[in-house]
DNA sequence: TTATACTTGACTATAGGGGTCGGGAATTAT
DNA sequence: ATAATTCCCGACCCCTATAGTCAAGTATAA
């Protein structure tokens, strides 16, 4: 189980427009050239950020990219979904138990879908603010999540190294 | 980010002998057919699982696998980690930031680390007997470990669908 | 009108996941 | 003894997806 470099590339790209471009839009070749990524993958990538809203460009000269939102308000997850980093566990394709070993359901399924739901509860809580303070999620609100309710709850934790 | 094939292939398979091996061994041949997996791929895995200390084999007639302690003590981390399913989330192969963009910390670092480390905390509370029983980490449990204290805690949320 | 920078699509190669194959060694039943 | 099980182990192979390249645009500001 390893993250492929869609995903990362992608958040490292975002944090970085988060962190360098206050207000002023940053050209791709920056980007690519602080994180070391290559141009024309980074390309791919906003592409696909920018249909899904999360970034919005400007062309020509002192154009570059801008975060469509604060950054205390895009969150790690959209940005893992927007360039199709799938989080798949199951080797059924969908939400239905069925499928697995012919009608039977596989033994496992339940703790495989337990597993991806709480990727992406970690993944859904975390900001790109965050990113940049180096927090991971405070304990209380990933909490929340799970639960589908608001907790201020444990604060510890603040940082889970 | 898909869990590939060995680890989850691994905990099918220790699944199948806790709920099916009462003491009794299980021949590899029926988890295979049962689980639908391929006996020779199967042989690889249960090679680790043994080295790994978590069955023990007989060989000959009546022979097979017996899970070397019970299934409330085996951990579906454990598992994972036997078979050789990283999860490894950095570019950076080691936990030192150092090396990632030539001595600058990568601005995702911490993020990754904290993904993994949550990912593990998940698996590392499971034992094959939730697996069993279709239970998710109690949620109080994987709170005890990330604080690294007991803590009976929040008892909802048995199983997340 | 030119340089800058985004936009798009097609294309490619390499590694590793996923699996196969064949032979061998231990143990038990007959 | 010898046959039938069953584990054991190393070498091997294919194919898909990831990761990346390339080329030819289009829009915009200076």
């Amino acid at each position: 189980m390893r993250l492929n470099t869609k995903g990362r590339y992608a958040v490292m790209a975002m944090a970085d427009i988060a962190r360098n471009g206050e207000g002023k839009a940053i050209p791709m070749a920056q980007i690519a050239t602080r994180q070391q990524i290559s141009l024309p993958y980074l390309e791919q990538l906003f592409s696909k950020l920018r249909q899904a809203g999360l970034v919005s460009s400007m062309r020509g000269p002192g154009g570059g990219y801008i975060l469509a939102r604060g950054a205390t308000e895009i969150y790690v997850g959209e940005i893992m979904k927007a360039v199709g980093e799938p989080v798949t566990m199951t080797r059924c394709d969908k939400e239905k138990t069925e499928g697995c070993l012919n009608g039977d359901d596989c033994i496992t399924h339940t703790l495989w879908r337990a597993l991806s739901d709480h990727i992406y509860s970690f993944l859904d809580s975390i900001s790109l603010q965050d990113v940049l303070d180096k927090k991971a999620a405070p304990f209380g609100k990933l909490r929340a999540h799970l639960n589908g309710q608001e907790d201020a709850g444990v604060k510890a934790n603040a940082e889970c190294k």
